[in-house]
DNA sequence: ATGGCGTATTTAATACGA
C-alpha cells in the first residue's frame, strides 16, 4: 500500500497539478491538506474520474482536509480532533483503510510567536498527543500523516539560525514532536533515510526551489507494528518544479500489504 | 532585516501562509 501527503495549497487551483501526480504516481491513499475550499465547493466527480474516492472536511477561505483512495475500503472514524467543541478549523479527519488506521492532519502555523495563534498551535499539538497516545493505546495499525508545520531538527531546514524564532523552529514545538516519538511513533522518512538532506516544502518566494532552500515539515508518523512494513520513501521533489505548483512537495511511503 | 509570491474573499485591498 503506497500512501502520499500533500499540501496542495488549495484544492481547487491545484486540479491539474493534483491529477496529473495521482496519474502519475498512482498512490492508494492520498491525504491532502489546505483544501482552501467550502466543504460544497469540492471537486468530488473529477477525483471520481480520476479513479479516486474522498472523503473531505472542507472550510471558507481556509483550512480543509481530504483522504482520496483508489480501490480500497474507507470508514471515516472522525472529521475532527477531539478535546475543544469550540474550535472550527478543519484541520484533521481520521478513517480506516483496509485495517490500517489513517489520521490526515493539517497542524496550525503557529506564526507569529510568541501569540494567540502559537498559543492555539500548543494547544492543538496537547491535544494531538493526547489523542495520539489513544490511538497508539489500541495495539491497532495507525499512521499520523500531514503538514506539521514542525521542523523536527536543525537537520530539517536550509538555515537553522534563520528559523529559531519562527513557530515551526520554536523550542516548544520541536519538543513537542520529540514528545510524540517518544510514545513510541516512528518518523517514517527519518527512519528510512537517517542523515540526508530532505525537503518538502520550498516557499514561493526568493526562487527558494531553484535554491533547494528547503524545511521539512511534511511528517509520517507510524505505529510500531508498521515499521518492519515499511519498504520505501521519498519526496515527488519534481513536482514542486512544475507550473502552477503548491510550495509543498507530496510525501509518500510504501508498506508491504 | 526586509520583502518577496500565491491564494481567497468583501473584485481592491487585505488576511494568511511558512
Amino acid at each position: 500500500m503506497k500512501i502520499a501527503t500533500y499540501n496542495v495549497n488549495s484544492i481547487n487551483a491545484r486540479m491539474p497539478v493534483l491529477l496529473r501526480w495521482l496519474e502519475e504516481t498512482q498512490p492508494d491513499v492520498a491525504c491532502l491538506q489546505e483544501l482552501k475550499a467550502p466543504q460544497e465547493n469540492f471537486p468530488e466527480q473529477a477525483l471520481l474520474d480520476a479513479g479516486y474516492n474522498a472523503i473531505w472536511h472542507g472550510q471558507k477561505s481556509w483550512n480543509g482536509v481530504a483522504i482520496l483512495t483508489r480501490n480500497r475500503n474507507i470508514t471515516e472514524v472522525r472529521r475532527a480532533l477531539p478535546g475543544d467543541e469550540e474550535d472550527t478549523h478543519s484541520r484533521y479527519i481520521e478513517a480506516v483503510v483496509d485495517g490500517v488506521t489513517i489520521a490526515c492532519l493539517y497542524l496550525p502555523n503557529g506564526n507569529p510567536a510568541p501569540g494567540p495563534k502559537f498559543d492555539y498551535k500548543l494547544a492543538w499539538l496537547d491535544r494531538f498527543k493526547a489523542h495520539a497516545a489513544q490511538l497508539l493505546a489500541t495495539g491497532k495499525p495507525v499512521i499520523l500523516t500531514g503538514d506539521y508545520n514542525i521542523i523536527p531538527t536543525g537537520a530539517d531546514v536550509y538555515k537553522p539560525e534563520r528559523w529559531v524564532d519562527d513557530a515551526l523552529f520554536r523550542p516548544e514545538s520541536r519538543e513537542a514532536f520529540q514528545n510524540l516519538l517518544a510514545q513510541g511513533w516512528t518518523d517514517a522518512i527519518r527512519h528510512l533515510y537517517p542523515t540526508e538532506t530532505i525537503y518538502t516544502f520550498w516557499d514561493y518566494f526568493r526562487n527558494a526551489y531553484g535554491r533547494d532552500a528547503g524545511l521539512r515539515i511534511d511528517h509520517f508518523l507510524l505505529s510500531p507494528d508498521l515499521v518492519p512494513q515499511l519498504e520505501a520513501a521519498g519526496v515527488d521533489k519534481h513536482v514542486r518544479g512544475w507550473e502552477k505548483s503548491s510550495d509543498h512537495g507530496p510525501v509518500w511511503i510504501r508498506l508491504k500489504d
